[in-house]
DNA sequence: TTAATAATAGGAATTATTATCGTTTTTATT
DNA sequence: AATAAAAACGATAATAATTCCTATTATTAA
């Protein structure tokens, strides 16, 4: 049985309430001026149930830590490989699953994450030919 | 300036020959039966150096480790939450990116990964009603 | 065939996340 | 309101995946 927590609404507050795509650790440093005593596992945990839950959802950009999005409405993303910031995208539009064959794609989808790597707008200005890979932002 | 070396050569003839999407690890146990004093480091430094030539790809699943892809054709791929395995997929028909207000996303797009999560033909047979959510594999 | 430098092996270190566990909160039940 | 059951918490240990470090070896250029 699921209970009510202040940590948890405020978590949950705090992501409807933006639409970039914070960290679990930009998560933690923020409800800390609320809640100055709450732990990071809490906030790990609450955003893993909350993504459960289907009330948020997690981002695995692969670049670094996870991200969290307070709008569960389909929509795509993209990852800026300069500055690290993840933007929201309009989804493209959606297909019937398909297997290398041709043929429908017979398991079970349940979900769905797309994301476009690169430079955004604002780092696309700032160094138009920009070739080099990876030189600001911690790749793994 | 790039050297040759007999660890990248095998660890990329390794992917080329399959089909699957092995991880990191998967790949190092099977290198050690040709090179028994192989890296785990080697593997992972020339895995990443190859899917920054652009020659592999790189697959952030979210689902536990990377896997790796020797097949670099653009295709999609799906994720089963139960037995682990990551299938290839025909890519959905791609459309221009677009920011939220639909109008053309104006960084540079350079790549793009979408991930289907769900049960997998095999498991989805295997039953039917799967209504639970991660049990058999590790969840992060 | 020697000098340079890229790449390696092996292990330590780091990062992100989850698990553990004793304590505190919440909620249902007296 | 008091009590009891069980969720949730905070603090920290543990784990998983990956990267970093350093002395040594292999490759290429001169």
């Amino acid at each position: 049985m699921l209970k009510h927590s202040r940590q948890r609404d405020s978590i949950k507050d705090f992501l409807m309430g933006r639409t970039d795509h914070p960290t679990a650790e930009t998560v933690y440093s923020h409800i800390r001026e609320t809640i100055p005593n709450i732990s990071l596992a809490t906030v790990y945990r609450n955003l893993t149930l909350l993504a459960d839950l289907g009330e948020i959802r997690k981002l695995h950009t692969g670049e670094g830590p996870d991200h969290f999005d307070g709008n569960v409405a389909p929509h795509d993303h993209f990852v800026c490989r300069s500055c690290g910031q993840v933007l929201d995208l309009l989804q493209e539009g959606s297909t019937p699953v398909r297997s290398m064959d041709g043929s429908p794609f017979d398991g079970k989808v349940e979900s769905k994450q797309t994301f476009f790597y690169g430079l955004c707008p604002d780092c696309v200005e700032q160094r138009p030919e920009a070739e080099d890979i990876g030189n600001s932002i911690s790749r793994r």
